[in-house]
DNA sequence: GCTGGCAGTCTCTACACACGACTGCTAAAC
DNA sequence: GTTTAGCAGTCGTGTGTAGAGACTGCCAGC
């Protein structure tokens, strides 16, 4: 754990290890290392380096007569230097031309997160999501209540970034269409800029006092909000796409083997999985990397996570991929990065 | 070929044959199947119906001194007599109870489907889908227009059978929000109970007489109608489930390789292949089976297809399950079936 | 402190062999 | 004519052995 301990030599050696393992998969020889340029030392030095860097853990040997392969924690080394030097250099032009051409210039809340999320995938060919911010944050715009039936209405609520949802409540008592016309009005006056909770908690205060003073029309109103936004902060809605890209992990196994294969399937399935997984590492600025063994669920072990948390005023969303522990890091991070600002942009340019 | 060839004889075995390696997965010898209560007779006997059987292709051996294993026209041949025989038992009440479970009493059209997608998945362990009808014929019951900004409108349209779909608009011009107002009540009022299909002609006709005749409110309503119904058709929608089931076909390689699992992960994300794929089989009625080398695409030879159309008034949609050409047919045949028939039903107490 | 060289270790492949699982065939029984 | 028992034949699987190849660890020398 005290990276400072490490010489140059030793760190030069060690990222060449990274590099090469990243791009080829194999273990990687002493005799392969001394001949790259830059470190200009014999294979019989390189190896008392590795054999060194074995000792503190940061890489391994499969077998005996085998080459070196980097460790969870050697990876971690890799990692954490990228995001000292790389924090400049960003891939939001890219990403943001390809999320353009894929959602259009003014695409729903849902789409956004869609095509982020597709993109993500593309770039990276590993598994991409974007999760949206909790509902109970967002900004309350419009809504709509169409009468189904006598005793079932449609609600369609707008909130900030062209963020609809919609949602059948069914009645006790029959109201009819000029009342829930009248009903929408009320509410769109009354509440429009206000948080989804702040609305949730101004109506419950006024159905108090309507208690005691009667107004029919508000009555209804009140009511029919309440109603609407009851299950509106549930589950959170997420967006995952190139779980196909984890036929491809699986097969020239990675580590990934068919039980890790079947867990992140079943994530992709369950989405909420996803959001708690994601939980903690949602709080820090910038792009978190979670590495392998790092993960809590030992399922994951072989995998590893980059995301990047992004703002939408108070808002907090995220979007990040997920691969094998011996994915393409510094592609990755400037990726993932670039995505989350590309989202908040569009964000801010739909408000 | 002349299935009324097989003795009655011949046709036990068959039936006994794939059905015991449906449930094992090893090839079957002719001393299991003799030992099987129904055909009393010895291994020897079951040998000689076994060389008939091969010679005329409904079973193959893996290698010379291995049980026997159903080719894809055995597996056609015991279908066929279950399609015959099964046509009553229908797992509806099951289907329907789960589904009604799963997306409550008045689903949205999409909550529909995609619950369908998962009880399919759940009852059959197999990868489920639900696709929907084709919007076009879908019946118009409501439109609304919520400005964003300026030059940006919010369209939310509502046909039939909860079914809302959205979309955001530019404008050229500027229209006050109270003009919104007007041509949706002018729109609402005009057309619905039509066909989407039938309101875009409509509205176009009457572009081309307003060309003469001038009237503000009407030009405009008609514009933004005619704009929203631009897109409206293109993507059908779909819904899947279960793709981590894949993992387990995969696993216990069911003939189902690595590349066939990247065909049916890359089909789960791009849904419009599936839909193509389900192009031909739509038209009849029933459940409709393709097994194996009857697909026209030669990734998808290990696979099996159960699948079963259901109907909203002249709308036909599809429901059914993907899964190895090993999979429990019976099961699936009327699971699927319940499902179509589930759906349809929904629809129905919905309109 | 670095390097060349060498012995040691482990994997991988090939090959041979024995075992077990079925079948196909034949001749006898029904 | 049909069914059956028995037996020879075939092929996949598992095990053991040998040799080649790939690296490393260590040591002696620069």
């Amino acid at each position: 754990m005290t990276f400072g301990a490490l010489s140059d030599r030793t760190r030069r050696v060690l990222a060449c290890l990274v590099k090469d393992y990243i791009d080829s998969g194999e273990p990687v020889a002493s005799a392969t290392l001394s001949r790259r340029p830059g470190l200009g030392v014999s294979s019989a030095t390189i190896r008392n380096v590795l054999a060194q860097l074995e000792d503190m853990g940061y890489v391994s040997q499969p077998h005996t007569s085998a080459g070196r392969v980097p460790t969870d924690l050697g990876y971690r080394y890799y990692v954490d230097m990228l995001l000292d030097t790389r924090r400049a250099s960003r891939e939001i032009s890219t990403v943001e031309a390809r999320m353009r051409e894929q959602a259009g210039g003014a695409p729903l809340f849902d789409q956004l997160l869609s095509s982020a999320s597709h993109v993500l995938f593309e770039v990276s060919h590993h598994v991409g999501f974007a999760i949206a911010p909790s509902d109970m944050h967002a900004i309350f715009q419009r809504i709509e209540f169409v009468p189904l039936s006598a005793s079932r209405v449609l609600v369609v609520m707008v909130a900030r970034g062209n963020h609809v949802s919609q949602k059948v409540i069914e009645l006790n008592e029959e109201i009819a269409p000029s009342a829930l016309t009248q009903a929408a009005n009320y509410l769109n006056a009354e509440f429009a800029g206000l948080s989804l909770d702040e609305v949730r908690q101004a109506v419950l205060a006024r159905l108090e006092e309507q208690r005691t003073l009667y107004d029919e029309l508000r009555a209804v109103a009140l009511m029919l909000a309440r109603t609407t936004l009851e299950g509106i902060q549930s589950p959170t809605a997420v967006f995952i796409d190139g779980a196909s890209s984890l036929a491809d992990d699986a097969e020239d196994a990675n580590g990934v083997s068919m039980s890790t294969l079947r867990t992140l399937l079943r994530m992709v399935e369950e989405k909420q999985r996803l959001v708690r997984l994601l939980d903690a590492y949602l709080d820090g600025p910038g792009v978190a990397v979670v590495i392998g063994a790092e993960h809590p669920d030992p399922q994951l072990h072989a995998c590893s996570l980059v995301v990047a948390a992004y703002r939408d005023g108070a808002r907090r969303g995220a979007v990040g991929i997920i691969g094998p522990t011996r994915m393409h890091y510094s592609r990755a991070i400037s990726v993932v990065d670039g995505a989350a600002v590309a989202v908040a942009r569009f964000l801010r340019d739909q408000n």
